[in-house]
DNA sequence: GTCTATACATAGATAGAC
DNA sequence: GTCTATCTATGTATAGAC
């Protein structure tokens, strides 16, 4: 067994933030409540964040490192482009309901946040965009490789996808059920029929 | 010239939640900043509600009246069913632009308040239904009277349009762009392909 | 580096005068 | 009904001891 060094603070914080942000939402999560959380002072915290918005920020970076990188391994574990494809939409139906269907944590960030210069609203940009260039490689490796999608126009797929995704997350989270995220499935497949 | 009443307060405190709300969302627009620019004192906001939830759903309310209420003027006025079905999708792109893509109303109280039971989700629950409702009777109308449509599957037609219309709208708060409720339009049109 | 104590603003809500 | 003044809790952030 290995012996595995304790947590250092700011570790503890970035968890505790991880857990309480999504969950409760950025505006109604309190420093107090996540230093309390994470078992540390309020000086502790300020010693390794400048603001809550900064710690915003980080935790965001590493939900964005981790959930990308998931997403990566479980494609890379594919071969069939097609398979990739469906997969990818497969995934967001156990990740809703494990998740009391709290929806994207990115995109909770968008409609809290108001403000589009805010550099919380750039780390939601940024990992949607990190979603649409693994979907784009998928659909391009799908038309290169396989005759009977030649005639699909990459962007568009890539586009009405990204929108169907988006919007089943959300619809799922209204209503609290998985129905948006599994009708979905049947849809992306038949935007690649002619 | 009419001589109309002076507003009464309860009309002031909604008309500045309305806009306070929507623009700022809920957890950052504090009773004291509606009160003050509504122009009226505390105790005259608590003699009208019973608290910021309170009013946060009456606000929701009369939002859904105003909204569902035009939409079906709209569509009151068009006579042909594939007319209203385009007519509708589009209504978005103009209305988002004007609204500064912060997106709709209801599903940003959905992000917001977290807890699903709280009565403010239900009236974003009820607005979603509201649209579905017109939709489906849209569809229904387009699949009743034209040959063409008969081989529409009426409930997946509705449940795609909606998915899309709530992604394209999440889409365009994102990246504060239009594109997304653009590329829709031609989206739900191929839906009624065979 | 980590702690306690505190500063200062603002939150939602109420009391009581007029 | 409408007002001012106030209550209590909580928000983010900092000072200064250890």
């Amino acid at each position: 067994m290995i012996k595995t060094r304790s947590k250092t603070s700011k570790e503890k914080i970035l968890e505790t933030a991880n857990d309480l942000f999504y969950k409760q939402g950025y505006y109604q999560t309190g420093i107090n409540q996540i230093i309390k959380e994470a078992g540390v002072a309020k000086a502790t915290f300020y010693s390794n964040f400048d603001s809550k918005e900064d710690l915003c920020v980080e935790y965001l970076r590493e939900r964005d490192r981790v959930e990308t990188q998931v997403t990566k391994d479980i494609l890379n574990g594919i071969n069939d482009p097609y398979d990739k494809y469906v997969t990818l939409a497969e995934g967001f139906v156990k990740w809703m309901e494990k998740s009391n269907y709290r929806g994207c944590g990115f995109n909770n960030m968008v409609v809290e946040v108001t403000d589009p210069s805010n550099p919380i609203r750039k780390e939601a940009k940024f990992h949607n965009d990190a979603f649409r260039s693994i979907l784009t490689d998928i659909v391009k490796e799908l038309k290169d490789t396989n005759e009977e999608y030649n005639h699909i126009n990459v962007q568009e797929v890539v586009d009405t996808y990204f929108i169907l995704v988006e919007g089943a997350i959300l619809t799922s989270q209204i209503y609290c059920d998985s129905w948006p995220l599994k009708h979905i499935i049947k849809v992306v497949k038949d935007l690649l029929k002619k």
